[in-house]
DNA sequence: ATGAAAGATTAATCAAAGGTTAAAGCCTAG
DNA sequence: CTAGGCTTTAACCTTTGATTAATCTTTCAT
C-alpha cells in the first residue's frame, strides 16, 4: 500500500515531533511545518492526502488557515487537533470544511485508526473510473489510453491519457493548474508547468476535428475542457 | 437537497426518542429499532446513507452487529455512538470497519455536524455543490469566473470575478471603496482606487445586457449593485 | 455658479503567463 | 547496449490583463 501523505501543521516543538515520529513509524509520510504561512507554501507545491491542522498558533491560526484554504480553493481535506474543546470551536471547524475535529489530548493509537479511517472513505469515493467517455464526436476509454473519432484511432500516451482524464472529470468546470499538476505530477513548479503546456497542445490537436469542444485556459488559474455539444 | 436517510439503532427508549426527533428536526429521514436483529432485517430491504449503532444492546451488541454485516457483505456505513469509552472497544470498532466512533454522552449539535461531515465525504461523488448566483438575467459561477446570459458565457479575469463576488455579497447594499480595496487588494492608496474604477467600468460593460441590473457610485462612499428585479 | 475632487472611460504599457516547436534526456523492451 | 517512444527542458514567440496614464464628465461644498 502506498504511503499516505500528511501534513501536520503545529507550533508545538515537542508534540509535533513527538506526533512526526510517531506516524512515521507507522507508516504515514509527513511533513511538519510549525504556522499556516508555511502550510500554504508547500500546499500549493506538494500534494498531501491529508493535513492536520493545530489552531492556536502564532501569525495564522488553524482556522485562519483553513479559510484561506478555502478563498484560495485549495482542495484539500484537513482536519483539526487541538486542545480548545468548547462545542462553539468545533462547530466553527467543521463550518470551515473540516472532515473531522479532535481534542487534545490525544491518544495516538485513536489518532492513527482515525485517520486511516477517514482516508480510506476519501480514497473510495475518489476512486471511479468509467469505461468510456463521451467528448463531441469522440469517444475516450482512459483504461485503453485510446481516443477515437469515427473510425480513427489514437494512442495516447499515459500522461496526456491522465491530463485528459482530469479535465474529463471536471467537464466544463476549470481545472486548476495547482491541482492539476498536484494530482498527476506530485508537485506544482515552474517546470511542470511548462510541460503541462506541452500536453494541453497535445491534446488540442487531438482534438481539433470537432469545433464544439475546446480547451480554454483560464490566465493564471486553469484549463477548462468545454464541450458546447449536449 | 435531498433528506438523507439514518437508520438508529438504540435500545435506550428515551435516547432513541429523542435522538429520533432532533435528527428529525435537522432535516434527516430517520429509522429507529431497538435491537441489531431487527437492523439486519431493514438493512436488507431498505437503503440507508448512514448508520448509527450503540453497542450495549440485548440479544445482538453492535460489535455483533457490524460482523454480521461484513460476514453478508453489506455494503453500508456505520458508525458507534456508545457510552463505551475505552480505547480497547474503539480501536475494536474501527477495525469493523466503523467511520466514526463516538463516545456518550454527545451533544446533539455536534453530533449533526459530525453526521452532515461524514456524509458530504461519502457522497462527494455527487457533491457539484458549486455556488451559482442569480444577477437579473444573469448568471455568475465564481468557481468558474463564469458570467453568462442566455447562451453567452463570458469567463471573468481573477480580479473581474472577485470583485464581482465582493458586490453580490452585498447586494442592493453598498461595498465601501475602502472595503473592497482592503479586501481584494490588500491596501487602499490612490492607484488601487483608480484600478478600482477601472474594474468597475468593466463590469458594468460585462451587464449592461439587462437593464435591470446597475452598478451605481455613492460619491466618496464605493459602490452598489442594484438589481431592480426580483 | 464655480472650482476642486471624485468618478468614468478609453487607451498605452509591460511583465507574466501561455503556446508552439524542437532538441535533449530518460526509460524500457528486446 | 541500443532503438524508439515518451517526457522534460529549452528557446522563442504571442497573448493576456493589471496597472498607469490621459482625458472627460459629474458631484458637491462653498
Amino acid at each position: 500500500m502506498a504511503k499516505y501523505r500528511l501534513l501536520l501543521v503545529e507550533d508545538d516543538t515537542s508534540l509535533g515531533y513527538v506526533l512526526t515520529e510517531y506516524l512515521k513509524m507507522k507508516n504515514f509520510s509527513v511533513l511538519w511545518v510549525k504556522n499556516g504561512k508555511d502550510a500554504l507554501t508547500v500546499l500549493l507545491e506538494q500534494p498531501f492526502d491529508l493535513c492536520i491542522f493545530d489552531i492556536m498558533m502564532p501569525d495564522m491560526d488553524g482556522f485562519q488557515l483553513a479559510e484561506n484554504i478555502n478563498q484560495k480553493n485549495i482542495t484539500i481535506p484537513f482536519l483539526f487537533l487541538t486542545a480548545r474543546s468548547l462545542k462553539i470551536d468545533l462547530l466553527k471547524g467543521f463550518s470551515l470544511g473540516a472532515i473531522d475535529y479532535i481534542r487534545k489530548p490525544i491518544d495516538e493509537e485513536e489518532l492513527v485508526v482515525r485517520l486511516n479511517s477517514l482516508l480510506s472513505i476519501l480514497k473510495k469515493t475518489d476512486q471511479k473510473e468509467e469505461e468510456l467517455y463521451k467528448i463531441g464526436k469522440y469517444s475516450f476509454s482512459p483504461s485503453n489510453y485510446e481516443l477515437k473519432i469515427y473510425d480513427e484511432k489514437r494512442h495516447l500516451t499515459a500522461r496526456e491519457s491522465e491530463l485528459l482524464l482530469y479535465l474529463l472529470k471536471n467537464k466544463n468546470n476549470i481545472s486548476r493548474h495547482s491541482d492539476i499538476l498536484n494530482t498527476l505530477w506530485g508537485k506544482n513548479d515552474y517546470f511542470n508547468r511548462k510541460s503541462l503546456n506541452v500536453f494541453i497542445t497535445h491534446l488540442r490537436k487531438y482534438l481539433s476535428k470537432d469545433d464544439s469542444i475546446k480547451i480554454d485556459n483560464i490566465h493564471n488559474q486553469g484549463f477548462i475542457l468545454i464541450t458546447s455539444s449536449e
